[in-house]
DNA sequence: TATTGTGAAGCCTTTCACAGCA
DNA sequence: TGCTGTGAAAGGCTTCACAATA
């Protein structure tokens, strides 16, 4: 699919993109929460200082991360707030809806189902499953206005396909996640987003995030033990 | 308080660290599922190749990292899964337990008082904390075998003092968490991990760490959008 | 023989410092 | 004047390649 990228405002549409360091789109993250909370505020223009001391980096840095994806300052001002808001959600690509599933529906599944910051971004969740969906069903209506129904995992990869699903959120018991996985890829889910606290194996073609609880509180606690 | 330290193994009690690399730290935590999951299969034995492959990483990246600390293995056998555990907890500080507190108990609080794996480390939650304690005693205890009492957010000083609280969970709404954690901070607590989706700040002696959901999200469709 | 531990090379990222510009 | 954009320097991390050794 031919399409304007975000970059080819900077490399045009033929060129090859630089590669981009990973941890600048995980602060392009950071600079876009920043971002959000500074339009609340009707502030009109950041600079890259304000914005660096917000998200405790370099104001070099920002600068830097900005510039690889184009050249959206004014000298001499700063950042119009607005338009770079617009253009880090473009270079992420959540400037369209992402519709996602959720498998496993127990206290973090539904926890994730009633997630209110996704609901604010273009994260959609459109279908929930469990292996056991008559048990949870209670669970999560008695939690929702209006109850999403629980499927069972059998339909995992039929309705995939119909509600155009590219992401999926695996929220089972760690015994379960890496068969969850293959059933995911086998649905054509794009991405995985494990919350497992297991390390589980996708295709190459799959783009895998783990997100380990315990993993963020042993680095907290190294931190704390000297 | 004078202690032993892990590396002093390495670098004897008197001799400074070396700067030991963030992501050294991230990995070991990733290291450490990989030998408890060795250890459940009972394989006595792991070579850097093996703990590599499962982890996604580089042979010589895992010696690298271990090697910061002393040396763990055995030339031409590989390192011996349970010490090489028991190290990796020693230098994480994971060997004795921690003592959390969590504000905040809506749909994420209530999921982060079951999640599992906390159970299974040494992360103990020894507190709930909310504004309004009268209406989630229910949708707590509903869930428990063993329900836990939820307080109100002013005796948290107090509940932290006298329950050795070492670590606070930030799971409020976003609005509530830059108050929740300069309460915490006033009651001692040395750690935070704050689960709300927005940028806080605390004094230098307190150790934070984040876990944006939505971040995590926003790096996966980066990768998805090219 | 097999695999660790590690110096050195190579690569990547951050920061500095200042030219360029509104 | 003030702040961006960026080349160059500094710093840090990963990988290579091989000596050390159980």
């Amino acid at each position: 699919m031919e399409q304007d990228r975000p970059a080819d405002r900077k490399f045009g549409k033929t060129a090859k993109y630089p590669k981009i360091p990973e941890a600048t789109i995980r602060r392009l993250s950071n600079y876009l929460k920043a971002l959000d909370d500074l339009e609340t505020k009707s502030e009109k223009v950041a600079s890259s200082a304000l914005i660096a001391s917000i998200c405790s980096v370099n104001a070099a840095q920002v600068r830097k991360d900005f510039a690889y994806f184009g050249e959206f300052g004014i000298r001499g001002m700063g950042y119009n707030v607005k338009d770079l808001r617009y253009h880090i959600k473009e270079i992420l690509g959540t400037n369209r809806e992402w519709r996602i599933a959720i498998i496993g529906i127990g206290n973090l599944g539904s926890a994730l189902l009633m997630y209110k910051g996704f609901l604010k971004q273009n994260y959609k969740i459109v279908a929930a499953f469990d292996q056991d969906p008559v048990t949870v069903v209670g669970h999560i209506s008695e939690k929702m206005g209006k109850p999403i129904e629980i499927l069972h995992i059998d339909s995992l990869k039929e309705v995939v396909k119909a509600r155009n699903i590219e992401i999926g959120l695996i929220a089972t018991p760690p015994a379960s996640a890496q068969t969850v996985a293959a059933q995911l890829v086998d649905a054509n889910v794009k991405g995985i987003m494990n919350f497992a606290p297991t390390q589980i194996k996708v295709p190459p073609n799959v783009v895998l995030r783990n997100v380990f609880f315990t993993s963020a509180l042993d680095n907290l606690v190294y931190y704390l033990s000297r």
